[in-house]
DNA sequence: GCGACAG
DNA sequence: ATCTTGTCGC
């Protein structure tokens, strides 16, 4: 897949229509084991993505690992989840969580739609949004900012209980498994 | 050209 | 995100 190669009109449509799909519901906290989070750096040309399992609410790691693999895409605002989608399915295939911590936006993205959108829908697990800044146009409402996050719905979550499974993982106004995730994939080269 | 811009 | 030293501010 190059830049060249993609219909940036008709992508728009295919978040459109797949944000229909997203089931927001209220999640229950009570019965929530372990918390996973993803993130992904870039080192020329290649990717390396950050999978960290975490315990819940207590926040020990149970799990943390590292793949690399060719990007195959550019950054670009609003289509970030065709960058990053490849990375993160490969660091948490297999893998098992109650609830999915995703760097990057959810419903809170001009077309209600962004990557923790698309990873949630994937794999019809619960997953969160976090972002470090909002993106102009999100849908009224889609957003909370929790300490430094901003946070939205990614799927089979609502807006309430997102926002307080960051609080309970919040550490000085990140969600932990996240910062994690964040050094791990920065950490060891190769 | 202008404005907007998750990572 | 990444490129990147010392320097300013709390």
């Amino acid at each position: 897949m190059s830049r060249a190669n993609v219909n940036f009109k008709k992508i728009a449509e295919v978040q459109r229509k797949l944000s229909k799909r997203i089931v927001e519901k209220p999640l229950d906290i009570s019965r929530i084991k372990t918390i996973g989070a993803v993130d992904v750096s870039y080192k020329k040309g290649k990717a390396k993505a950050a999978f960290v399992l975490c315990s819940f609410p207590s926040c020990e790691i149970l799990k943390a690992k590292v793949i690399e693999t060719n990007v195959d895409f550019p950054y670009i605002p609003t289509f970030f989840f065709l960058r990053e989608t490849r990375p993160v399915l490969l660091a948490i295939r297999g893998e098992t969580f109650d609830v999915l911590l995703v760097e990057g936006h959810g419903k809170a993205h001009p077309r209600g739609y962004g990557l923790a959108s698309h990873i949630g829908l994937l794999l019809k697990k619960p997953t969160i949004g976090i972002a470090k800044k909002p993106l102009r146009g999100y849908p009224e409402g889609s957003l909370v900012k929790v300490g430094k996050a901003y946070v939205s719905v990614g799927n089979l979550i609502d807006l309430n209980s997102a926002a307080k499974i960051v609080e309970m993982v919040n550490e000085n106004g990140y969600p932990k498994p996240l910062k994690i995730a964040d050094k791990l994939s920065k950490g060891a080269e190769k």
